[in-house]
DNA sequence: TTAGGTGCAAACGGTTTGCAGGCCT
DNA sequence: AGGCCTGCAAACCGTTTGCACCTAA
């Protein structure tokens, strides 16, 4: 927690209550979209509006504290980083989410920094398709 | 041509001048956004509305015509699927848009089928990552 | 003839912003 | 004390929708 301070210290924020409440919805809820993290905070209790919210989710994001990803059309997604780094596959017909180990990935990543200059932002990645169960 | 009128007709619709100029539309600009898209069919000197552009979009993509990305992070950006099929690799830090080949990752989609029972969608898929020379 | 298509304008949902006041340090 | 942070409400931007008219087949 202190170390949560510091981080904000360092780059000339500082630590509210508000952004205590943020961080530990996010924790709590595992993938959530702006407006989920919103109502979570109020649910605990605290009044914190919704652009406080958006602002904040930045800030965490910025720190490396949280990440989003874009699982459904609409809103992004927040995760915290405390788990596992994870990529997300999509089943557009039955809705299915599924976590995959960025390492699956590893020699694409390798053949992508030789052939294309590329580091791939594999945290970041969402892969839409359809379980082969499901045609 | 005629083979688009065809595709139309086979899904109960109707070939209008509008469909036509939007098809040729995408295929020129390569990747365009809706708006994009509206511009161009204007500059043409078609007088065609915002929504007609998004509601054909939809049509020709569902047609099998045209295929969209998420490139940016506001508005998809829509391509004809005449040229090879791809996916995209966006450097966050100078802007680079880089096309793949999807045999790249082959590999993965073997995999992701045998331990996670998952076709992925490659036409769809967007990379975002950073360009080793840009660090 | 008649269902599908279009234009227009208004509604919508997620996100951002300007501003006046509040609070961390 | 000073500057970052917050809440509020309004603005924003991309997209969707209801409706009356039009038009391809």
């Amino acid at each position: 927690m202190t170390d949560f301070a510091d981080k904000l210290h360092r780059s000339g924020r500082r630590m509210t209550p508000q952004r205590e409440s943020i961080l530990r919805a996010v924790d709590r809820l595992g993938h959530a979209t702006p407006d989920e993290v919103h109502n979570e905070v109020t649910k605990e209790g605290a009044r914190i509006s919704l652009s406080t919210v958006y602002r904040n989710l930045e800030v965490l994001e910025e720190l490396g504290l949280v990440r989003h990803a874009h699982i459904s059309d609409r809103a992004p997604t927040y995760h915290s980083v405390s788990g596992h780094e994870h990529f997300h596959l999509i089943c557009r017909r039955c809705g299915r989410v599924d976590s995959v180990d960025p390492a699956i990935i590893d020699p694409v990543s390798v053949a992508l920094a030789q052939d294309h200059n590329f580091v791939p932002d594999v945290g970041h990645l969402t892969v839409f398709g359809h379980c082969v169960t499901c045609s």
